[in-house]
RNA sequence: GCCCCUAUAGUUAAAUGGCAUAACACAUCCAUGGUAAGGAUGAGUUUCAAGUUCGAUUCUUGAUGGGGGCACCA
């Protein structure tokens, strides 16, 4: 005699057990219709999973998470049977939810090819059209592993071997196919529905483990109606469209080459974009009380072998060796540069917080499979700084620093900063009390700075807790850009010191820090945040003065001098081609102005603007548009 | 590093076991124009190495780069 909680407050009570297709069709038939799982006591359940007790229950449809992600972990299941049916003696794996779809790992010894895909994906909606009824059996764990086994499924024997022997598994058949899975999962095959796409296939290893084999995962996205699928699938477009491999080449700002894989051939316009960058850095963190150094590129290896970085990560570091047989390293990092420059002369308490700061390039040999345009380089620029202070003040430091990237972001267009914090990890040097203090110096910080932030366990650096700042860019990606390390352990293996207050000489704590992290990536994220359309002040390019005809030459020449005299990057463009053409180039090429000049122009003295984006002609006198863009071509320092 | 895909002109693409195409960009000329492509002409190309072949840009193998993932991201 079950009585059931609805998530309304309402009971409804049955004189017998009852499944939850019964209950949703007492709600009512519209919800019947739409049920596709629910949850029973907060766990998620199959509809028609038999209620015995009193429980509360809630029924998902596919406006529910819950829904969707049910949809989706179904699509996974009939991609699996479908790939069995197609190709039998391949093996399933996994086949688990990811953001906006799923996937399904097989074991195969022939690869799978876009046709391959395609004809599954038509069996997949075979199957969906079949309508297979959907139901759940409970199997002794030894039952299921030579269940398992007998058919060849070595992978998935050896997943449910890991399962602690007393327990029992869920085995979940579609008709006759069936497979390991936790559930919960719609009534049948039909209930999927169409509106799913394989997207791509690739490799993945067995249990995520490099040293493992390799396995092909075959990618899917699966939404609950058309409307939702047409829009992911133009959401990446978008994203294609933005790529800034592709803009960086259109824009002319950079390109890459074989010589040197990894590394920025950086263009006169891209460089321009670097510097302004850097320019503006530098003038903030001059007001916030850096000063700024700078530390050669290659360090004698014993250097690295003192900081512990050749023992930790000398496999990504290069190395030079001179015609005399001495071993250099290109430095990965700039911090022990650093510290080698506050080692010169003595140091007092007096001088600390000592902020040093650098714009230190330095190099990684990233493997070659992670390389990826601007976002993941091997030889990239640092906007790096290293504070030197007392345990007392790294609240303090730790809160201004989280003040000028957040000020820094904001001003190149990001808002929506993520503060993610990572304590001691299990490999970690120094002692337990002082983690204790470094940690709760940092978590201070960010707790009086009141922005959101979640925890990543055991993710710190192994010589410190940290902060990493991850920006949401506007087509909602987030990437991690910025961090601040407390380190406990540099300044003392480099014999870093000071003199305190007693006159005896202690070690300093060091904040390492970054504010972009990498300029080169920044870069990259800038240019895919704004589509290409970068704001006017860091816009590389940003006039382009243009005559009507070749007749009003002189006077575009005469107003790009004037305009670029007033430090606005200009051109002219007397190329020979009419002015509708012009307009059309340079407005793909994304130039913020366009500066016409012709008969009206030169007899009243003024430029007619044509902003990006805008069909709209603007007619200004040429000293009101000198000093209005002039000022709008600063910095924005607060 | 691993798996799959891929490499043609400055760019984007097409084609072929036997003279390699187109569009855009570029150059020259004509046109002198008012807010997203005016016209004509011209120059320019098969990543590298080995193999199969009478002959390879095309087929095979390898290298290198690029792309999508996996792993890595100190």
């Amino acid at each position: 005699m079950p009585t059931i909680k609805l998530p309304d407050g309402k009971s409804l009570s049955f004189s017998r057990k009852i499944t939850g297709f019964e209950i949703a069709k007492k709600i009512s038939k519209s919800l019947s219709k739409q049920a596709l799982i629910m949850s029973v006591d907060n766990q998620l359940k199959d509809l028609d999973h038999l209620i015995e007790n009193d429980c509360s229950i809630k029924i998902f449809t596919s406006k529910d998470s819950e829904g969707l992600e049910t949809i989706r972990h179904d699509t996974a299941h009939i991609l699996a049977m479908a790939v069995q049916e197609l190709f039998p003696g391949t093996q399933v794996t996994i086949g688990p939810v990811i953001e906006n779809g799923f996937y399904y790992d097989f074991a195969r010894k022939e690869s799978f090819t876009q046709e391959d895909l395609n004809k599954i994906e038509i069996k997949m909606k075979e199957i969906v059209d079949r309508n297979e009824p959907t139901f759940k059996e409970v199997w002794k764990r030894n039952k299921a592993i030579s269940h398992f086994k007998d058919k060849g499924e070595i992978y998935k024997a050896k997943i449910i071997e890991d399962i602690p022997e007393s327990e029992d598994v869920s085995i979940y058949f579609h008709g006759k196919w069936n497979d390991l899975c936790r559930g919960p999962h719609l009534s049948s095959t039909g209930k999927i529905g169409k509106y799913f796409k394989l997207t791509k296939v690739s490799g993945a290893y067995w249990r995520g483990d490099s040293n493992n084999e390799m396995l092909q995962r075959i990618y899917g996205t699966s939404w609950s109606n058309q409307k939702d699928l047409d829009d992911y699938l133009k959401r990446i477009e978008e994203a294609e469209k933005r790529d800034h491999r592709k803009l960086g080449k259109e824009m002319d700002l950079f390109h890459f080459r074989e010589d040197s894989p990894g590394s920025v051939f950086w263009h006169e316009k891209g460089w321009n974009l670097f510097q302004k960058l850097i320019n503006y850095m530098r003038a903030k963190q001059k007001r916030a009380g850096y000063k700024e150094i700078n530390t050669p590129e290659i360090l004698d290896k014993s250097l690295w072998e003192k900081s512990g970085h050749w023992e930790k990560f000398g496999e990504h570091m290069y190395t030079s060796t001179t015609p005399d047989e001495k071993v250099f390293a290109i430095k990965p990092m700039n911090c022990p540069g650093c510290v080698q420059v506050f080692n010169q002369g003595l140091k007092s308490y007096r001088d600390l917080p000592l902020r040093m700061s650098e714009f230190g390039k330095v190099h990684r040999y990233e493997p070659s499979g992670s390389l990826h345009g601007l976002l993941r380089v091997r030889a990239f620029t640092q906007d790096d700084a290293h504070i030197f202070c007392t345990e007392d003040q790294i609240t303090n430091e730790c809160l201004s620093i989280t003040n000028l990237i957040l000020e820094i972001y904001k001003d190149l267009g990001f808002t929506n900063v993520l503060l993610q914090f990572s304590d001691r990890p299990k490999k970690r040097v120094g002692d337990d009390k002082i983690w204790d203090r470094a940690e709760s110096a940092l978590l201070k910080a960010i707790k009086q700075s009141k922005l959101k932030y979640e925890i990543n366990k055991g993710e710190g650096a192994f010589y410190g807790p940290k902060i990493d700042f991850v920006l949401r860019d506007s087509i909602e990606r987030d990437w991690q850009c910025g961090t601040l390390q407390v380190d406990l352990n540099l300044p003392g293996r480099l014999g870093a010191s000071f003199v305190d207050k007693d006159g005896s000489k202690k070690i300093p704590v060091m904040l390492h820090r970054a504010l972009f992290g990498s300029l080169e990536r920044f870069i990259g994220i800038l240019i895919e945040h704004y589509s290409g359309k970068l704001p006017f002040w860091i816009n590389p390019l940003q006039a382009m003065v243009i005559p009507v005809s070749d007749e009003f030459d002189s006077y575009a020449k005469q107003v790009n001098e004037k305009v670029k005299n007033v430090g606005i990057n200009c051109e002219v463009d007397l190329k020979n081609h009419n002015l509708n053409y012009k307009i059309r180039e340079h407005s793909l090429s994304k130039i913020p102005l366009l500066l016409i000049c012709g008969k009206k122009e030169v007899d009243s003295n003024t430029v007619t603007i044509r902003r990006l984006d805008s069909n709209k002609q603007e007619n200004m006198e040429l000293k009101i548009f000198l000093k209005k863009f002039a000022a709008l071509n600063k910095a924005p320092l607060n």
